[in-house]
DNA sequence: AAAAATATTGCAAAAAACTGCAAAAAATAG
DNA sequence: CTATTTTTTGCAGTTTTTTGCAATATTTTT
C-alpha cells in the first residue's frame, strides 16, 4: 500500500508540475488514441487544470482533425463518420468472402437448403453461372437471386412471410423442410459461441434453423468473423450439431482454433 | 487507503458504466449491424441508461439514416436495403387503370389470393397504404410487392418455381391452396373469348389456375381489352365460372357487353 | 375490448459548454 | 533587467445539452 502512495505522489508530480500546453494537448493526443475516448473530467482530474483548459484543448485539437470533441470529452478518430461507410464496405467484401467459400462447397446436382440473411444472398450471387443444383428456401431476396441463375432449379418453401427478416415462418415451413433431405445446409447465423453454440434473438427463425439442421446431411454456417463469440437469448443449437464454419478468415487463425478444436471443419 | 478505495471506485465507474453519447450511439450501430435488430430494453440493460435515452439515441440515429427505427428496437438497414429493385416499368398506363380498379374491390381484413404477372403487380402497387388484408400468392415479384406495404399480411405458396412465370407451380402448391378459402382471387388471365371461355398455353399454370378458382368465393378477372375475344389451346374454366372482369375500358363499353350479358359483373 | 408494452411529451435537475473578464505567465522589445 | 504586449489560465454567471421521471398517448398482444 506504500507503494501505491509513492507511486500515486509520483504520477501526481509529475503531471501537476511541469505541463507546458503543447506538452499537454501531446498528453491528450496520446490517451485518445491508447484509450479511443477520453473524459474531460478525468483529465481535468489526471493533469491538474480547470475543465475549462481542457474543454480549449480539446477544441484545438479537434479543429486540427486529431480527434473528435464531443460533450463531456472527446473520441478518437476510429469514431469518425468516415470509418462506418468503409467499415460497412469492408464488412460486404468480407461477405464476400464468405460467399465464393461457401459457393465452392456446392457440386452438380446437390440439393441445397438455404436460409436468409445477406451472406446466403452473397453467396447466391458467386454462384457458378455452370452450376447444376436444387436450391430450397423461404427466404425471399434468396430466391430472388436463384431465379436469375439459369442453371440452378428453385423450391420455394411456403408460409406466412415474416417482414423483418424476408423469410417464410411457420408450422408450414417448418413440416416441409422436416419432409426433405437436402444434401447441405447453409445458414447464415447471428452469434456463435463456444459455450452457447449457435444462439438467435427470435423464436420463430430459431424454430426453423433447427428444422432445416436436422433435415440435412451436413449443415454450413456462415459468419463474419465478429459474430465469433458472442451470443444471444435463444439456442438454435450446439456446436456438435454443425459441420463446417465458414468465415472470412483464414482457416489457421487463433480465432478459429477452439471451433475447430471442438470439432467443426473451419474453411 | 481509504482514498485509494474511493479512487480505484472512481475509475471503474468511469470506464465501466459512464458512455459518451456519441459512443453509446456508436455502439447502438455497430450492434444494429451485427446483429441486424436491437431491443430497447436490452440495450438499456447492457448499457446503463433509462430507456429513454436509447429510444432517443435510436432516434436520433434513424434521421441519420444508420438504423430503422420500430416498436421496441430498431433493424438494420441492410436487410431492408436488399431488395429495392424500383425498376418502374410504367409500361402501359391501361395496367395502372385495371390496377386501380382491382385494388377498389379490397376491403380491410379480406383473405386475398393473387396470380402473378404484370397486372397483378401493378395491383399490388396501387393498394393504399392503410389497407389492412392478408394476401396468398406464389408469384416471386407480386410477393416483393406486398412485403414492401406496411400493413397487409403474405402468405407465400411454396413449390417449385416456374422460371419463366416466376410462380410457385405443383402439386404441393395446388395441394395448399385448396385448403384455403379466400374472400377474393385475382387472375391475370391471358385469353378471354365468349366461346372458349378463359384459356391459357401452360399446362402447370392451368391446374393452378383452376384450383384457385375453385377455393375461392369470388373470382375477378384482370385483363387488357386487346386480350378480349382470342382463346389459347387449354381450357382455364367457363365464363360462368368467374364473377367480375377488369379491363381498362369503361363498363358500358360495347367490347365488354356479351361478357356482361353472360352473367359477369364487368366493371 | 382489455391489458401490457412501448412511445411521446413536458419538465426539472445535473452536467457541460460558452462568455466575458481579469490575473498570471510567457514572450518580446527597448 | 524592466516594461509592454501577448498568450494562457481560471473564475463567475449564463446558456445549452443531456438525462431521467412522470403523466399521457399509442401500439401491440391477448
Amino acid at each position: 500500500m506504500q507503494f501505491f502512495a509513492i507511486f500515486f505522489v509520483y504520477l501526481m508530480q509529475l503531471t501537476a508540475s511541469l505541463m507546458l500546453k503543447r506538452e499537454r494537448q501531446a498528453y491528450i493526443v496520446h490517451q485518445v488514441n491508447l484509450h479511443n475516448k477520453v473524459l474531460s473530467a478525468t483529465l481535468s482530474a489526471e493533469i491538474d487544470v480547470s475543465e475549462d483548459t481542457i474543454r480549449r484543448d480539446l477544441s484545438e485539437l479537434s479543429e486540427e482533425g486529431k480527434l473528435i470533441k464531443v460533450h463531456g470529452g472527446a473520441l478518437s478518430l476510429a469514431f469518425s463518420d468516415i470509418t462506418y461507410p468503409s467499415k460497412k464496405i469492408y464488412s460486404q467484401d468480407n461477405k464476400k468472402i464468405i460467399a465464393q467459400k461457401a459457393a465452392a462447397l456446392i457440386k452438380d446436382g446437390m440439393f441445397v437448403l438455404t436460409g436468409g440473411g445477406t451472406t446466403i444472398v452473397e453467396m447466391a450471387r458467386s454462384l457458378s453461372p455452370a452450376l447444376t443444383a436444387t436450391f430450397i428456401t423461404g427466404s425471399v431476396p434468396a430466391i430472388v437471386e436463384y431465379m436469375h441463375h439459369p442453371n440452378i432449379e428453385v423450391i420455394v418453401i411456403g408460409d406466412k412471410l415474416s417482414k423483418s427478416s424476408k423469410i417464410t415462418l411457420g408450422a408450414d415451413a417448418i413440416n416441409r423442410i422436416k419432409s426433405i433431405k437436402p444434401d447441405l445446409c447453409f445458414l447464415g447465423i447471428n452469434a456463435i459461441d463456444i459455450k452457447h453454440g449457435i444462439t438467435d434473438n427470435d423464436w420463430d427463425v430459431v424454430q426453423l434453423k433447427q428444422a432445416m439442421i436436422n433435415s440435412s446431411q451436413k449443415t454450413v454456417c456462415l459468419t463474419i468473423s465478429e459474430k465469433l463469440n458472442s451470443f444471444q437469448p435463444i439456442e438454435v443449437c450446439k456446436l456438435k450439431d454443425i459441420d463446417i464454419l465458414i468465415t472470412e478468415l483464414a482457416p489457421d487463425n487463433p480465432l478459429l482454433q477452439p471451433y475447430a478444436e471442438a470439432g467443426i471443419q473451419v474453411i
